[in-house]
DNA sequence: CCTAATTCCTAGTTATTAACTCGGATTTCA
DNA sequence: TGAAATCCGAGTTAATAACTAGGAATTAGG
């Protein structure tokens, strides 16, 4: 029941885009180098949250990536999910499976589906802004900047 | 982010026992037989249900299994927790890894914790003995039973 | 006592997915 | 023109999930 990296790491890139967001672009390289991860790697990750609308790029020498909207209007579920696939517990309360659909009788149905509500309620409630208004907080009080997973 | 076999299957065994609760043991056959599953898996979910206490086995012949204690007492909780582990959607926030307790300025970790915060208050909050209630409600208004992942 | 039915235990095996790499095409600034 | 970057699809490797196998221990019933 853990998030793949590339929630994790998706997300951590796309913190990295915001607190840099109304200076220009910043390059994979340097997103990777920062987040110390392997650039290849979120080079595929990045390629959906472009494709999804999140991030802008730009190409040739110079160029770069960007967050396409303000930190305030991107949501962790709108990442996460980008990146995840909907948060379902089970399969099966992904799009109302047709097989599923038939199971009028299911019992432990309802049950995911409280747990995937539950999860989105969280991640749709806390933007990109929000977590650099938490990064500020932490830094009125300490030196220094440190990640987990 | 899904859940494994190991917590659909164990709830869904869990809850054979729950129906069958007051009136005496039921083998892994048979429950093995109601849920169309491998009993050779269901044996190990199944073991480790029993060491945590949560069901009571009967050797040799007319064994079987049955749950420790009423169905009101056993949370959807206690069962996905002991089959799956802490659901964490990230390491980190597990048992305060040492590592991440260092990184006192971690963004994302508070993300994660009221993820794994939300998930559990869902699934403490609903004991076997409400699954029985939900399954007697569908029956008032459709013949049969039937379940889906 | 013997046998069949059951739980118990450990160690495998297989299938799937996650995580990451590689090679090269395309674009663009300087 | 060349270096720096994004873009793209396919391939590889490592880890884990899912399931199997074989047999020991236990016990009710004949």
């Amino acid at each position: 029941m853990i998030l793949s990296t590339k929630g994790r790491y998706g997300l951590k890139m796309m913190f990295e885009l915001a607190k840099k967001y109304g200076n220009g672009t910043m390059s994979l390289k340097d997103i990777a180098k920062n987040q110390e991860l392997s650039e290849t790697y979120l080079e595929q990750l990045i390629s959906h949250l472009r494709k999804a609308g999140l991030v802008n790029s730009i190409r040739g020498a110079q160029g770069g990536y960007e967050l396409s909207r303000a930190p305030v209007d991107i949501t962790v579920g709108d990442i996460i999910r980008t990146l995840e696939g909907p948060l379902a517990p089970s399969d099966c309360v992904v799009d109302n499976e047709p097989e599923c659909a038939k199971a009028g009788g299911c019992v432990t149905r309802p049950i995911w589906e409280k747990i995937m509500d539950s999860i989105n309620s969280v991640i749709d409630s806390i933007t990109l802004q929000d977590m650099i208004n938490d990064l500020q907080k932490l830094n009125d009080h300490k030196e220094g900047e440190s990640y987990c997973e």
